[in-house]
DNA sequence: CAGTATCCCTCATGATACTG
DNA sequence: CAGTATCATGAGGGATACTG
């Protein structure tokens, strides 16, 4: 039992790609964006700015913790700016800054991927579930 | 108590919302390709077919669950093609489809604007979390 | 209005063990 | 070699209640 198990060999591996992946630009975009609530808060300032009330309205499903949680990791990347009106209701305006409007062709690109070749994805989809019915989904 | 509760209204939009979302294609295109290992096997294909084994090497902290679903998925979708040899050990080779390569420009894209951003994105965390020491994150 | 703080619970992932 | 099946966990997200 010298050497090191199976299990053990694993875990360091795990750990050492995690760690790669973690110094990978593209990975953490990825882990950005990829965020539900991101890529919607991001196309609701794509028009102009919005106030917080007016963003909880626009993307009806979202929580206020959410929300915010979002709007705030958003601005510590420096991709939306939040400006605070202090009148008698307070009143916080959330903007995309230049930064975070460069990100629009990135979500632009792959919006017009999704409209031009999602079709196919579900065709494919379909022959797929036709062909192993049980395989997937059981049939529901 | 004729009239619906705040959470009765909420949970109807919220179900609204999600339907909503549900049908949006730049949506769904976002949710598969976000996922951490969908991104890493495309990648790890995108320079030719590799063998089951090969990519559990390959991408090395994945475990055979994660490695076989997200490979199915991926085929699926129509996105990479599975090929049997059923030689004595059996081979299995997988493969990008012409659809799956559609999609590589949009890879590209996403990583080429982390790679030219991502340092901007670092930066303006940094700034914000000296600002605000203790919102965030404490102190680590 | 624009949050913050708390509890709670689900679901995705990973570890483990077994198979054609 | 290339999987499948089962179980355990923990972290993300929602509901709820409170505040400047």
């Amino acid at each position: 039992m010298a050497t090191k198990t199976a299990t053990q060999r694993r875990a360091e591996q795990r750990n050492a790609y995690d760690a790669y992946l973690a110094a990978c630009p593209a990975r953490k975009l990825l882990d950005r964006i990829s965020d539900k609530w991101v890529s919607l808060i991001v196309n609701a300032l794509a028009s102009g700015s919005q106030r917080y009330s007016d963003l909880s309205r626009i993307i009806a499903g979202v929580s206020q913790k959410m929300l915010t949680q979002t709007l705030r990791t958003l601005e510590r990347d420096g991709l939306v700016s939040r400006s605070v009106t202090p009148s008698v209701p307070v009143r916080v305006d959330y903007t995309l800054t230049d930064l975070g409007e460069s990100l629009l062709p990135v979500m632009v690109s792959i919006k017009a991927w999704a409209e031009s070749h999602m079709e196919q994805v579900l065709a494919a989809r379909e022959t797929y579930d036709s062909i192993q019915p049980a395989a997937t989904e059981p049939s529901r």
